[in-house]
DNA sequence: ATGAAAGCGCTAACAT
DNA sequence: ATGTTAGCGCTTTCAT
């Protein structure tokens, strides 16, 4: 058997009660005493036995963060480390840990979900995509588990962390719109995904609040989220002798779009895209402007709201929908 | 409170220990029992308290999985979450759990490893990446907490997956010399990661046994993983009137070597490399071979060799390493 | 095949 | 400021 707060308690010459206190550096018990028994625990390498605190304090210290299936091209965009690497932050410093949302299919994580929900292994879960009538969502608002999401969902009684994608899709166009370009693509995704619907009505006012004509045929919809799809539809599809600037949601197309204008040496366009965070290395004909998403605040953000939500001082029922600032970068 | 195994007792008309033993689905309890028992606790919503069991069981039926640190490229490449899938995969299968490693430096990363495996919250380790003379795994091996690394270390008293990266090495590069190329160039990455300097090594030996010289300025390793960088390597460094054949380590580097080859139009070089998955979805001129590293194996292969490490029976001190089988596929 | 009872290692009143 | 004590909800001998 591992040593037990008993052993370093009867060592220290105290109660197990004080040996509590002071792992929970309780201010009721004295520097002197404070100093004495983590003198011992660090002697006799001692370590709280998690489960048994969680068991008695009915606290888990743990979030689960529940990621979109595995073969989401998601995983591929640097938004998914930049943002983990917010919730990593914020969770270490509150001294809590992450599970991960395990299973293949939408079954076997709401099985997973409900298993460590009701059986209090975390207290509370971030969502790390935002879907359209997602059950696992569903699930956790109908067990009354407090929950985030990162994005915007189609469900607004919930907590959840976002940019203001309407906002950044306005301020991008502008920026192209005052260096000058007069015919502005865009180039988007799947639109029932609500950010780049969003990101895109930002684009059509500001086109309109520019007096600049909206023009279905400048919006390309249909791609995928990887280099060589932005690479594929700058060959194919975009007619760039028709544009003079191009606003691209996402930052792996825009790498694949630029690229392809570098070796096709077409140099008068301007292009503006997102970023969620800024690699700074590529070098390019092209002028590239991008906004700044400041992904890793919308994942810090996330694990404080989570904090507030358990807050039991909350007693009535609201919803925090929060927007992380984005900032522009024009070259 | 919550709903307990005595409320299900009591209303089963059972003991305590009989719903433990349903739950555990031990054999010793007659089928009639369990039908009514169970029913009882669909009846109930009743869910067993995880941090209860871990105590009372001493097993938290949860690994850890060390991630490396969110800066790293690595997350962007399809490697992750293929392997993460096989590992979610396997551990659905046992019912386990997947506790991340915090933290933003290896110091904090440390602290909360110490924390979680003394503190018995986790019963192993899986290591997603194998770095030099990792301060994480020595202490994993200090305090004798079962792990698995996922990757060749420079450490062999550890379990380890992986491929076999000499191998492949060699079969790529000797699929190239079948197809009648002579003129073989090399695109690895930092020498200092060992899949790296493997794979060189397999295609240095494939080109011995062929008969053809190894030459050193065709190796070209001062490159990073992401499209671009193969994109601007074509581009500016490597010299394809002089090759008609490339072996490239790296799947998205293959995918920007490729990208800037279709707008050159050189069509008269064969391409092979290493895909943790099959896309398929990529239509090019040019010639591209890959090697299958059937990276969920890899995945799955580690949780298994964790729950071998686990086994009280193996008494011993041994270590396994695996090389999980790649597969060539020619177009 | 099932029940009774003693913990697992900790926290949290309640004392003093 | 610290000790005493009674659980937290489960598993697991040991009985029967």
């Amino acid at each position: 058997m591992a040593i037990t707060i008993r052993d370093v308690a009867k060592r220290a010459g105290v109660a197990p009660s004080t040996v509590s206190r002071v792992i929970a550096d309780n201010p009721s018990i004295s520097e002197k005493t404070k100093n004495k028994v983590r003198a011992v625990m660090k002697e006799m390498n001692y370590f709280p036995n998690i489960y048994a605190q969680g068991l008695a304090s009915a606290h888990s210290k743990t979030f689960g963060l529940v990621l979109p299936l595995a073969t989401d091209a998601f995983y591929q965009n640097p938004f998914f480390p930049t943002v983990l690497r917010g919730i990593n932050f914020e969770m270490a410093k509150h001294d809590y840990s992450i599970l991960l949302s395990v299973g293949l299919d939408d079954d076997q994580r709401q099985k997973h979900i409900e298993k460590i929900v009701n059986g209090k292994q975390v207290e509370g879960l971030i969502f790390l995509y935002a879907s359209k009538n997602d059950p696992l969502l569903r699930f956790a608002q109908k067990v009354n588990c407090p929950a985030v999401v990162i994005g915007s969902p189609d469900n607004t009684k919930v907590h959840f962390v976002d940019n203001d994608n309407e906002l950044i899709g306005y301020q991008a166009t502008k920026s192209l719109i005052q260096q000058g370009c007069t015919r502005i693509a865009y180039v988007g995704g799947d639109m029932n995904q609500f950010f780049i619907a969003d990101r895109h009505n930002g684009y059509k006012r500001a086109l309109e609040g520019a007096g600049i004509i909206y023009d279905p045929s400048l919006i390309y919809n249909d791609i995928n989220f990887l280099p060589s799809d932005g690479y594929e539809l700058a060959q194919n599809k975009i007619d760039f002798s028709q544009i003079d600037g191009l606003v691209i949601s996402d930052e792996l197309v825009a790498e694949g779009i630029r690229n392809y204008l570098d070796t096709q040496d077409i140099q008068d366009v301007h292009l503006i895209t997102f970023s969620a965070y800024r690699q700074g290395n590529t070098q390019s004909m092209i002028k590239t402007s991008y906004v700044n998403l400041n992904s890793h605040i919308i994942g810090s953000r996330a694990v404080d709201i989570l904090f507030e939500a358990l807050d039991p001082d909350q007693a009535s029922t609201r919803f925090i929908h929060e927007y992380v600032d984005a900032d522009l970068h024009t070259t």
